[in-house]
DNA sequence: AGCAAAATCGAT
DNA sequence: TCGATTTTGCTA
């Protein structure tokens, strides 16, 4: 039904449960579950028939599942059908009185779970905010009908007994805590047999309503003359005089209910003082349940007028969506595409439907909540993993509930899962970006992709916006599957920024050269500052450098758990390991002979940022990249202090290029194009022209022209060059003859199989295994296998195999396949232990 | 996934 | 030879 739109077909998968068909009984009442668990199948447990009539599907129950445990399920089917093979169990309890996950919801994690191969289970994970999953927590408490005298327990039986005296219950976790190790099940055992102790099991939510303390005057203190005798009696006690006068001013200021945390404030006394109050019956305290996420905006701010070039965009867009579901905005950085999907926005919410607006995580700013918030008031709802699980749980329940206040989800790649009813329009902003793409854990789903197929099941339109699209996109738009809009000019008009090419081999031999930095880039970073203007240098590399070797005898640290050199952090003077979070202090002296003169290979932000303070030390710099911007708020500090111009460089990694809108910026710097150019990735050249011409848009964004310094041993490399003039569109045409080629996507299609093991010879064995089997069905459309440029990942070894699949080729059946395969895989005894990992159009 | 039974390991 | 650790099998 979806074939020649969508880049790929709908398929549908029935659980193994209905497999066994059985006899229809109508007596008996059955349901089909799933569970969080990574399971192909679903469980089918038996429920009364009061039961029956209460569950719809979507709702969740409790359901005991292997020896103790109690899981949370998510009711797919209700039915008459008695499992013949074994005894159904009975359910615990029903958790929901109204389903929380809807039809289309269920439509969509089937198609994620078969496109993505993985068990609809982990699609489930995936869906629901986690304090939805309840699961229960073994909970051990003492048996007071015995008692145990102390001399026949063992040391560590008593010291759980003795810890019950002064505790009523206990938890898995605090025998671990009180035994000081891990394996603490033989001692439940052993005295759950001398009946010393009982356990349960408890299932709790995780989700609070948030509640808030507020206070009111006691109603006996509402006549004229005995509040007068109250101000009198207090009068020996100023600071609860203090309070209660607060609470007056306050109450006739604002009319309304006054909340405990603001008296204090106000009245700038302890909650001891308002406690003593509330205590002698004078104030009384009551509890209101708000909402976590709450807007306390200005007034709406009005639409921008729109330019000339973005209305000509916004009237093709609407043109474009009268005959194609999905279309492609192509428009160049800071050409104000904000703007044009406020507008369309504004059109959908006319007609009383939902709206997403997908961005990458990292381009979630505050800037662009506001900005919307701006517009939208309290329509805007935002869901991201910066949010804690409470807040993602009313952002959940305000869609299910088709509320005012989630009209426009503004979110992360996970919000495609949000329950939505009646969903209209979808925007993926920064289409390009790869960050899109769910890497681990399973479901290992593209947003985008995922997003026009969530599109199609809610009849909605789907723009996808970029200044510089994946060529997957671009390519479908070529081919009509998707409508195409262009805007090829910025705001105001300001010029595109002039790209300039340094070629450092030259200035090297020429030693022109200081440290990283050519004298063209110090140049122009002097004119930049002495104009007042900002300046961003963009190292894609973080740490101080990536190698540290001895000059004696070439030894360089390793990961003792990876295949890496260690990168040097001179902040911390330590060595890290990017892959696992290894670290150790610097070493004073090779490890492999004793030498002390130990240099560093390449270099990453941290050591750009230290050659920029000694060469313009005058000025502030800063570093954004992984290791300064951790902790909630940590990116949000850098970007504010730039905006405010508190700094003049800002030093970072590919952070930098998300969607941010410096106004002062005219000067940005690229330190090294070449180490991104020779990355060994298919789609290397087409990522790092993404990322060049992303940082550059950060350049010159208000009124004067910005500028764009590249420093390369390989200025005339064809990446470069069509940088330097902006050219998508020969970058396009050029990337697709080696896509062509080599046959890569978007002509061919990429499973990826990844084998992983601590024994770098079962690896070999069974990967070699699986290709060869592989290859027995699609021939030379496999590759490899191959070790992966990291070969050693927290000591497990890494084996890739890839396999191609041409356009004409059935995707479901290729997919069948190659589960086939795995199925045997999995069935010889030497390589069950060896995990496979299965990628679907892998990043 | 998580848990327990079965199989294998290893030091007395 | 017994106890500990790893592997294997199953969940409804």
């Amino acid at each position: 039904m979806l074939e020649g739109i969508l880049p790929f077909s709908i398929e549908h998968n029935t659980g193994n449960a209905l497999l066994i068909k059985t006899k229809i009984n109508n007596n008996l009442h059955y349901i089909d579950v799933i569970l969080p668990i990574p399971l192909q199948k679903l469980f089918t447990y038996s429920i009364t028939e009061a039961e029956a009539i209460f569950l719809k599907v979507g709702m969740r129950v409790a359901v005991p599942f292997g020896k103790s445990k109690i899981y949370t399920a998510l009711v797919q089917r209700v039915h008459n059908e008695k499992p013949l093979v074994y005894g159904a169990k009975d359910i615990h309890q029903i958790l929901d009185e109204l389903p929380i996950v809807n039809e289309s919801q269920l439509r969509f994690w089937q198609w994620i779970s078969n496109y993505y191969m993985c068990t609809l289970g982990e699609v489930m994970r995936a869906a629901l905010p986690s304090a939805f999953l309840l699961e229960s927590e073994t909970i051990i408490s003492k048996n007071n009908d015995k008692i145990i005298a102390d001399t026949d327990l063992k040391d560590d039986e008593f010291l759980v007994y003795e810890a019950l005296h002064h505790q009523s219950s206990l938890k898995i976790h605090d025998l671990m805590n009180i035994l000081d190790r891990k394996n603490v099940l033989p001692v439940i055992k052993r005295l759950l047999e001398k009946e010393a102790i009982h356990l349960d099991e408890e299932i709790y939510e995780k989700y609070k309503p948030k509640w808030v303390r507020y206070v009111k005057l006691n109603a006996n203190f509402s006549s004229e003359a005995k509040l007068q005798k109250l101000i009198e009696d207090l009068s020996r006690a100023p600071k609860q005089k203090q309070v209660i006068l607060t609470l007056f001013s306050l109450s006739a200021k604002t009319k309304k209910p006054i909340k405990v945390s603001e008296l204090s404030h106000e009245s700038q006394s302890s909650s001891t003082i308002i406690k003593a109050l509330i205590d002698k019956g004078i104030l009384e305290e009551y509890h209101i349940q708000t909402d976590r996420i709450t807007y306390s905006g200005e007034e709406n701010e009005a639409l921008k007028r729109l330019n000339l070039h973005q209305t000509n965009a916004l009237n093709d867009i609407s043109q474009s969506f009268e005959k194609q579901n999905i279309t492609l905005l192509h428009g160049v950085t800071s050409s104000g595409k904000t703007e044009i999907y406020v507008k369309l926005i504004e059109d959908v919410l006319a007609q009383g439907k939902q709206v997403l607006y997908l961005l990458p995580e990292i381009a979630l700013t505050t800037q662009l909540v506001t900005r919307l918030q701006n517009y939208f008031g309290e329509q805007v709802a935002v869901f991201h993993s910066k949010y804690s699980i409470h807040e993602r749980v009313e952002v959940y329940h305000n869609l299910l509930n088709n509320s005012e206040k989630a009209r426009i989800v503004l979110g992360a790649r996970s919000s495609i899962f949000l329950p939505f009813q009646n969903l209209g329009f979808i925007i993926v902003d920064e289409e390009h970006e790869q960050s899109y793409k769910q890497f681990d854990p399973a479901p290992r789903y593209h947003a985008r992709d995922s997003a026009i197929v969530l599109g199609s099941i809610h009849k909605a339109k789907t723009l996808l916006g970029s200044a510089t699209p994946s060529l997957e996109s671009y390519f479908n738009a070529k081919q009509n599957k998707y409508g195409f809009v262009e805007l090829n000019t910025r705001y105001n008009d300001v010029l595109m920024p002039e790209i300039e090419l340094v070629d450092i081999k030259d200035k090297h031999k020429r030693k022109r050269m200081t440290g990283h930095f050519s004298d063209r880039l110090i140049e122009e970073m002097k004119e930049t500052l002495e104009a007042n203007q900002q300046i961003i240098l963009f190292q894609n590399r973080r740490g101080f450098s990536p190698i540290v070797e001895c000059n004696t005898c070439g030894h360089a640290p390793q990961c003792p758990n990876c295949d890496v050199s260690l990168t040097y952090h001179q902040y911390r003077n330590e060595l890290r390991c990017h892959y696992c979070g290894y670290h150790s202090a610097m070493l004073q002296n090779c490890m492999a002979c004793g030498s002390s003169e130990l240099d560093s290979k390449g270099f990453g932000t941290e050591q750009i940022e230290v050659e920029v303070k000694a060469l313009f030390p005058e000025y502030k710099v800063a570093r954004m990249d992984l290791d300064t911007t951790r902790g909630k708020y940590g990116y949000e500090k850098i970007i504010t202090s730039f905006e405010q111009q508190e700094v003049d460089i800002l030093v970072g990694t590919q952070m930098l290029t998300k969607g941010l809108d410096f106004r002062h910026v005219r000067l940005v710097g690229i330190m090294n194009a070449d180490n991104m150019l020779n990355f060994p990735d298919f789609r290397a050249h087409e990522r790092s022209f993404q990322l060049m011409l992303q940082v550059s848009g950060r350049a010159g964004r208000t009124d004067a022209r910005g500028k764009v310094l590249i420093q390369t041993y390989n200025p005339y490399h064809k990446i470069l060059q069509q940088v330097s003039t902006h050219d998508y569109v020969s970058m396009f045409s050029e990337q697709m003859d080696d896509r062509y080629n080599y046959k890569y996507p978007p002509i061919y299609r990429l499973i990826k199989i990844t084998l992983k093991h601590k024994d770098y010879n079962r690896v070999n064995l069974a990967s070699d295994w699986f290709a060869k089997s592989l290859r027995l069905v699609f021939a030379d459309y496999v590759l490899g296998p191959e070790f992966p440029p990291v070969s050693r990942i927290r000591n497990q070894f890494h084996k890739n195999i890839l396999v191609k699949i041409p356009q004409k080729q059935s995707l479901s059946k290729t997919k069948a396949a190659i589960l086939k395969i795995q199925n045997s895989f999995d069935n010889v005894k030497d390589f069950r232990s060896v995990r496979v990992v299965l990628n679907v159009d892998n990043y």
